[in-house]
DNA sequence: TCCGAATCCTAGAACGTTCTAGTAGACGCC
DNA sequence: GGCGTCTACTAGAACGTTCTAGGATTCGGA
């Protein structure tokens, strides 16, 4: 009741365990007969080549180590993509969670005795430091996390841009008070905050320009909409999805009409956000495009090839919902159909 | 520039590379103070012991397998739990995932070659018969899917309790008038319908008994709302939280008010329904409680020991927001507050 | 006829562990 | 003083693969 090895089908085949070696990893060296037997016999014994042997041999694992938070619902869609670009490049995923009682730490430390070739991380939060000395052991790629060391690799979304999208879209619709609710301190919130500010200054609307402060979490939101009660604009953009939902609730709750009184334009296109009773405009991250360079990024530095920029930034788009549409009063622009 | 091995600390520290072997382990067989001498070696050369190399040799990898859906939200969920549960029964988890561009056989079969020494599959698609060739090869827990094999072992919730347990919830609010939308053919459906029919029966309103045809989707319960409108009820139970959302959509969208007229119970408890937008009473899992039997029926079966039942059935239990209250016109029952 | 090269194949070491079998020395006991 | 037993340790094989070096066999050409 043992698994099948190489010796098996060797002893099977009636060859010697090196050829079945050749064979199985289609290298040069078998000649087209033997290579057509044994492969014949390997699948007759369902032989199964053994990953860790191989890899103890052989140095090479060609395994990236993924470390995501399952809290994030947005890393999980980005898995799917790595799985694509990696499987492309050659290369299998080995995965690590976060989770609410597991660590940043422990989950590296699994991925580093796993023996992959290099790190991918998805907005990891320890600091640069820890990340620079992990960089120091084997390539390290961060997602969704800007790094300002040489040695750590960056893919990430364009943040300003897509404010400055959210924002575009806000003034095509004929809006002149948009109003921004920020993310503060967080991570992205900076770029997303000067991506509105530039936008509003590109369509000349400097002098309404109105930055809220609000955070991640569905309570931020709604604390940002108690401020815009006060003196409240036709539109708003807001810092994440979660924070949109909030400050969603609460206009609703006070018979605010979205998008007939007030549109909202969330960031990130968490997956509610496309339910039909949320049916958020948002700004969707390219993920194919992240994890795909992601991917080529750990690869380059495994493989030693020169070139590729060490930080690459990916361009988000705007998908539009029906929290979108002319501003009140606004004459021969219907809100867009949501179907 | 090559790891550190156990070759490294025997050197360094004077003695065998077994002997080291057998510190690292905690094995017997050391005297004290060399013990602590080779422990010191080690942490100061950094040695991490390798994973792969251990398992080679030894047979044994303390590895659990696991499959799960990147596109649903509540498998993430219940990775949490399962690697609680792994952490304090010894093992290490290795996990695979099902994307829309991966399929069940490629996840399982990465997981076979990683070597890992017993499945736990969430609720996996394959027929039964694909189930059972597995599990001649390894342990194999189902989780959220019941299987009638002797030798696949089953983790589920009790979904006839949790459709009772919503039923009781509303009957006990003062609702006569409840339906069900349920879930078709889709797995858990019967039993959801049947523990709605047998609570209606207890509470006897067999009289009123309704089921809507519905299904997964957020369409699918926006078309049942439709159908309701023919002859409201008070109250609807729905087959899943996302049915329940597009029920709501369609509700709010006609002024029904919720729960003043009608009060609505999903099932699930995703994360998406404690958003304060749609803040749906429903039924949750145990997940927690469902990891943990899960992990130890793997290890039941991994190392042989007797007893325990091949199916365990897990109570679920109602989580109470914003979207139940008392029927129209009951005296002296206000909604809950929604926190 | 003999040599070199190419082609197809094999033996055996190596990877970093664990496991089995055993050795050396101390100790107790009659 | 000889024997058994215990403790602390070690040598070397084994796990399933890949890699290096090399052995046959064939073939073409001088």
């Amino acid at each position: 009741m043992r698994r099948t090895t190489l010796a098996d089908v060797a002893d099977e085949a009636g060859v010697s365990v090196a050829l079945v070696s050749i064979v199985m990893r289609g290298a040069p060296g078998a000649g087209a007969a033997t290579r057509e037997r044994v492969l014949e016999v390997a699948r007759r014994l369902d032989y199964r080549p053994d990953t860790r042997a191989r890899l103890l041999r052989s140095g090479r694992s060609q395994l990236l180590g993924v470390m995501f938070d399952v809290r994030h619902p947005f890393h999980v869609d980005v898995l799917t993509g790595l799985y694509d670009a990696a499987g492309q490049a050659g290369y299998q995923l080995t995965l690590s969670a976060v989770t609410p009682r597991r660590d940043e730490q422990t989950a590296v430390t699994e991925l580093m005795q796993d023996r992959c070739e290099a790190l991918v991380l998805f907005s990891p939060r320890m600091p640069s430091a820890a990340l620079a000395a992990l960089a120091e052991q084997r390539p390290v790629v961060t997602m969704m996390r800007a790094v300002r060391r040489r040695d750590v690799d960056v893919v990430r979304t364009d943040d300003a841009l897509g404010s400055h999208q959210a924002v575009d879209h806000l003034a095509g619709l004929g809006h002149t008070r948009i109003a921004h609710v920020d993310g503060g301190a967080l991570p992205g919130a900076a770029e997303r905050r000067l991506g509105y500010q530039q936008a509003m200054a590109q369509h000349g609307l400097t002098s309404y320009e109105k930055i809220v402060s609000g955070g991640p979490g569905e309570e931020d939101g709604a604390r940002a909409a108690a401020v815009l009660f006060g003196d409240p604009p036709t539109a708003v953009t807001v810092f994440n999805d979660l924070s949109a939902t909030g400050l969603l609730d609460v206009l609703r709750r006070h018979r605010v009409d979205v998008p007939g009184d007030l549109s909202v334009v969330g960031y990130d296109d968490s997956s509610f956000s496309r339910l039909a009773h949320i049916d958020l405009t948002t700004v969707a991250q390219d993920i194919a495009a992240m994890a795909g360079h992601a991917v080529a990024r750990a690869v380059h530095r495994i493989e030693d090839t020169p070139g590729g920029d060490r930080e690459t930034i990916v361009a988000p788009h705007l998908v539009i919902r029906g929290t979108t549409a002319a501003p009140p009063g606004a004459p021969g622009s219907d809100p867009l159909p949501t179907g």
